[in-house]
RNA sequence: GCGCUCUUAGCUCAGUUGGUAGAGCAGCGCUUUUACACAGCGAAGGUCGGGGGUUCGAAUCCCUCAGGGCGCACCA
């Protein structure tokens, strides 16, 4: 027996594998199929029409740009997650879609026009800002699609959706009135996280904070005043309307209770003491000058002692009281001019260098400023009546506490938790333009929310959007179609997983808990899977300004997204950050070859078994250990250990399949006894046929190739999974 | 400060419920009349971060120490 001249082997099989001349092909071939949409697997009956329901809703990239690696895992994750389920016979659905991003995308155009016209978004108004948006957000979706496909994923783009769509639109509104009825959503003045930089508010889980050196100032604010304070804004303290001391610290009492005038750096001030349990005895000098308007605790803590708020410092970040020597100065010169003017009286006490947490915007690098503002908010803690007087705190706390939900890994529940815990009305509100604008109308005293905008004349509508994550916390059940009561909303609804980076648990993942268990009454999803940072061969996050971030389409181009699917998942323990590259990537590209001379040498070795050929009991043996291991690659799938799965046959294949059984295969090709012979090209037909299905999910193009060399005509990728026969 | 997590072969990491350790890459030796050099065969390499405990038995569970990573946070 010559293998290489053998005329059944098809010419393509003689050269190595060539992924970029395949690929493409085969993604064509798969959707032309009409099989990534569920009710055409049924039509053709592939999939049976009571069969059980497995469904992810992709989460939508942004279209701030391109798929990075992180996607690529996360499409990676998801695919191998459908495909095999599609094949064991559920009527699976994996819906994607691209998320508007609000402030990112926004802040990405403003740049990009204030960098190549120097203009802002007040020189070109409203309107013509939202055209030009919205015009990147297009060409930025149709990258991320594209990519989408590079990839493999097998999506039912027939279902696509945006967060910003008319759909989503409705189910926007419908969730927004149904809230501010329950009196969930509420409008209040209160202190917010200001964006001075990209003048908005944010929310407390889009600040970031950024270690500092500071300087803490202690000293009193006039000569007459007994008590001295610390801070690292002196500028502030200009807004301070009271001194707070611990109740228990003896050195104070005899103070608690006083009021006090003084007139600090040109500004008149009264100051109340007064005594509350949140201040820390032990820390500078164990009182603090509360300033309600620009300051979280003070804030609150106005609340309990009935202070006045005396709001000091702008949008701008700019002083609005004083003399000339700070009004319209902004806050980091008023400092300088109130430090100096402390030390020119004399009053200063100490001066120290300090680490110091500084809250910025992670989005445009700001530094926050609280502020009070009229915004809308969520409230968290209202019991709701429809939902048996409980919160949406609850809401959210319960399905995970109670393992409606589960999150893989499941120390993740710990901090889910510890985020609940610590949450605080949610601020909706912001002064961007690119989102859903609030569905609010005012005409004079009177207030309209409603789906459509109020009839009749002088209605106007909030000029303020909702925050992106808003939109983003319906995904789950808007991108179904709700709120009419479609069919998709009773078949795929609750989805079953949602596989995501922890990077957005509480951003997204928790907002999607509780939109869903407030507007549905039930969970969004049932299986949380995380899947971990991808970072580069040396352990950095891959980002543009490093250098090191690799493009998915390059690798595809270059390796084969099968290679680069591979390499992500395996070894990739779920919630661990990977580290990938290009030497990794190359060693599955070397494997999807493997694969391909596995194939030419069974295609060739087979070519004149009889159709009668019979499983000797040796080769029974080897066929059962097969199974074992498929039923185990099995289990590792239903519990979505992939990261096993993968190894598990990249092993079976590599090691037993090509090292041991190939080789003890070829005296026995060679013998004399037709029987043995026989049987042993039986048994490689049957195990290459099993081990490429049971690999498909895993590198599903490659897979596929090989299958239509075998000669099959139906698609593998509808190919009944192994074990289900 | 509170919480989570990690520390396993030179490097990167697996290791489902406790049963005395695995892979990839790198590296070493051999192999080029071979399905595949994008390869094969072989050898080597770890007291599973330190210490203590529970157990017949611990990489795995508990405590503690050391060092990384991450999340949260109103230390003014």
């Amino acid at each position: 027996m010559n293998p290489t001249d053998s005329g059944t082997v098809p010419e393509k099989l003689l050269k190595p594998y060539d992924p970029a001349s395949e690929e493409s092909r085969i993604y064509e071939k798969w959707e032309k199929s009409g099989y990534f949409t569920p009710e055409n697997m049924i039509k053709d009956g592939l999939t049976a029409p009571e069969a059980e329901a497995f469904t992810i809703v992709l989460p939508p990239p942004n279209v701030t740009g391109h798929l990075h690696m992180g996607h690529a895992m996360m499409l990676t994750v998801q695919d191998i997650m459908i495909r095999y389920k599609r094949m064991a016979g559920f009527r699976t659905l994996w819906l994607p879609g691209t998320d508007h991003a609000a402030i990112a995308t926004q802040s990405k155009v403003e740049k990009e026009i204030q960098k190549s016209e120097g203009k802002s978004r007040h020189d070109l108004g409203r309107e013509e800002l939202l055209k030009r948006v919205e015009a990147f957000a297009q060409a930025s979706h149709d990258t991320i699609v594209n990519q989408t496909k590079v990839m493999g994923a097998s999506c039912d783009w027939t279902r696509e959706a945006f967060t910003l769509d008319e759909v989503r639109t409705k189910a926007v509104r419908t969730v927004f009135k149904s809230m501010y009825e329950d009196g969930l959503i509420y409008r209040g003045n209160r202190i917010v996280n200001w964006d001075p930089k990209g003048q908005t508010t944010i929310s407390d889980d889009e600040i970031v904070h950024e270690s500092r050196k500071a300087t803490m100032y202690t000293f009193t604010y006039s000569k007459d005043f007994p008590i001295a304070i610390s801070t690292t804004r002196p500028e502030t303290k200009v807004g301070d309307v009271a001194v707070a001391v611990h109740p228990d610290d003896t050195r104070y009492s005899e103070f608690v209770g006083k009021e006090y005038d003084a007139v600090f750096c040109g500004v008149p001030i009264h100051i109340k003491v007064i005594a509350d349990k949140e201040v820390e005895k032990d820390f500078g000098t164990g009182a603090l000058g509360v300033t309600p308007a620009h300051s979280m605790t003070d804030w609150e803590m106005a609340d309990r002692h009935d202070l006045p708020r005396v709001q000091v410092i702008n949008e701008y970040a700019k002083m609005m009281v004083g003399g000339e020597n700070l009004m319209g100065k902004k806050v980091t010169d008023a400092r300088e001019a109130i430090v100096a003017w402390l030390r020119e009286e004399g009053l200063m006490q100490k001066e120290e260098a300090i680490d110091q947490n500084v809250s910025t915007a992670e989005r445009t690098g700001g530094i926050i400023e609280p502020l009070p503002k009229l915004q809308w908010f969520i409230d968290v803690n209202k019991p709701i009546a429809e939902r048996g007087g409980k919160t949406l705190k609850e809401l959210m706390r319960e399905p995970v506490a109670n393992s409606d939900i589960s999150i893989i890994p499941d120390y993740f529940n710990k901090t889910y938790f510890h985020w609940i815990d610590n949450l605080r009305d949610w601020c909706i509100s912001r002064q961007i333009w690119y989102g859903h604008r609030i569905p609010v109308w005012y005409k004079g005293e009177e207030i309209y929310t409603g789906v459509e905008a109020p009839e009749g004349n002088g209605w106007v509508q909030d000029e303020d959007t909702l925050d992106t994550w808003f939109s983003s916390g319906l995904w789950s059940f808007s991108t179904l179609g709700w709120p009419e009561q479609t069919e998709d909303l009773k078949i795929y609804h609750p989805t079953t997983v949602l596989e995501t980076g922890p990077d957005i648990l509480f951003f997204w993942v928790a907002r999607m808990i509780l939109m869903t268990q407030y507007a549905l009454g039930t969970v969004p999803f049932k299986t949380i899977y995380l899947h971990g940072l991808v970072r580069d061969g040396k352990g950095q996050k891959m980002s543009k300004s490093l250098g090191n971030a690799m493009d998915p389409l390059d690798i595809a181009a270059k390796y084969g997204a099968d290679a680069g699917r591979m390499a992500l998942i395996m070894g990739t323990a779920p919630g661990t950050d990977s580290r990938i590259s290009e030497d990794k990537i190359k060693g599955q590209k070397h494997f999807a070859n493997k694969l391909w001379n596995i194939t030419r040498f069974i295609l060739t070795a087979t070519a004149d078994m009889p159709h009668d050929a019979v499983l000797s009991e040796e080769d029974t043996i080897i066929y059962e250990a097969w199974r074992t291991e498929l039923a185990g690659i099995t289990a590792d799938l239903d519990s979505y250990r992939l990261h096993i799965a993968s190894d598990r046959l990249y092993q079976y294949i590599w090691k037993t399949l090509a090292d041991d059984i190939l080789e003890s295969s070829k005296p026995l090709l060679a013998s004399d006894d037709a029987l043995v012979k026989a049987s042993r090209q039986k048994l490689l037909t049957v195990l290459l046929k099993e081990t490429i299905t049971a690999l498909h999910p895993f590198m599903p193009f490659v897979t596929e190739s090989l299958s239509e060399l075998l000669g099959e005509e139906k698609l593998l990728m509808v190919t009944p999974w192994p074990t289900s026969r």
